[in-house]
DNA sequence: GGTTATATTGAATGCTCATTCAAGTAATAT
DNA sequence: ATATTACTTGAATGAGCATTCAATATAACC
């Protein structure tokens, strides 16, 4: 009855994402888009709408990715708690590469979270869903008796995060390769202590 | 001989600070500048030569304004340790206050570093310069005996640093009232302990 | 008060952008 | 095969941008 899609959506939205992340939204042009996605200005308005909306569900790509790579950690560990440490410690090694993208949500609240509604409620709804695993993480921890029996798992959850966005801005700053492993020393005893 | 400057140029520096500040760098155009600093297109050009030129001399503002506060904290606290808890406990303030613009030299580095060498440069230096302040404060709150001795006050520098671009984080992410109180409770006690 | 050097003005320039759309194309269902 | 429906194409559109510059104004010095 009609022709069919050509693209895959995932490959589309996996390109975008690598192209506003390597970029931020401003300063990634349709152009830019054309090059990395294959698709012509067209294909992307009627498949996403526009700019905006494809930038949306690259957000919401990005971000599932990000929960199902920290539920692997708690799936590839011993321990919740050793889990939340390999993750620390992968956060902490991409400081300490080459790679200076930092984390596309953070990224993206601050630079357009205060000026659009749309990417700041489905950043926020990430982070969320990231802080949520971190929680159930802690709980179990403490379950087990892996955590500290008066540690507070929401709040500590909270202090994790703030630690995890401290250390997506350091990424950006060129450090020496050793400040990275000095501040997740001191998470860690935070966590431990 | 010749004509005078008719503008002020600490008055145009912190017109245009909170226009970029509120704006970011790619959302704030040339008009928007005008509007803010009452200078012509002309006039800002011969004064700053570009949109970049302007914006690096903000940042420059920006950062001698953060370390002088950060100083006045010092002078006006009964110790180094409480000046950095109470400098700690403002950024926490503006968290939970309607004030969502974080840190302009933080939300630079996210927005531009990584595509502009300048940016980069001057915006790693006000931010060490932040750092050396904190290191030399609690250097000081170790000879008092106020900080413990088995702390690195060059490490736990860095550790605040981090937690601080945490909380400009958090402060744009429309947190609870409470959640930046619980991550400051945390970060005292890593102080602390 | 005339001269000179410099500041200010704001319209003009040329570029790039996000978005649209008319024309072309292909897959399915009959 | 053909009709139908929907995807793809990429040039065109119009808006907005950063920057320039020729004209104008003014302060300081002689």
């Amino acid at each position: 009855m009609a022709r069919t899609i050509e693209f895959d959506r995932n490959e589309v939205l996996e390109n975008a994402m690598n192209t506003f992340w390597n970029n931020g939204y401003s300063m990634t042009s349709i152009p830019n888009l054309v090059d990395s996605t294959k698709l012509n200005p067209g294909s992307i308005y009627s498949a996403f709408k526009s700019k905006e909306g494809l930038f949306l569900e690259t957000l919401e790509f990005y971000g599932l990715n990000s929960v199902s790579q920290l539920k692997q950690y708690f799936d590839d560990s011993s321990s919740p708690l050793s889990a939340i440490e390999a993750f620390l410690k992968g956060i902490v090694d991409k400081c300490k590469s080459t790679d200076k993208r930092g984390c596309l949500i953070v990224n993206s609240i601050l630079e357009m979270a205060s000026h659009n509604d749309a990417v700041q409620a489905k950043a926020n709804l990430q982070l969320q869903a990231v802080e949520d695993e971190l929680v159930k993480g802690l709980q179990q921890a403490q379950a087990m008796g892996e955590l500290s029996a008066d540690k507070n798992p929401a709040d500590l959850a909270k202090f994790l995060m703030v630690n995890i966005w401290g250390l997506r801005v350091m990424a950006k700053t060129n450090p020496d390769a050793q400040s990275a492993d000095i501040v997740l020393k001191q998470i860690l005893e935070a966590l431990h202590h």
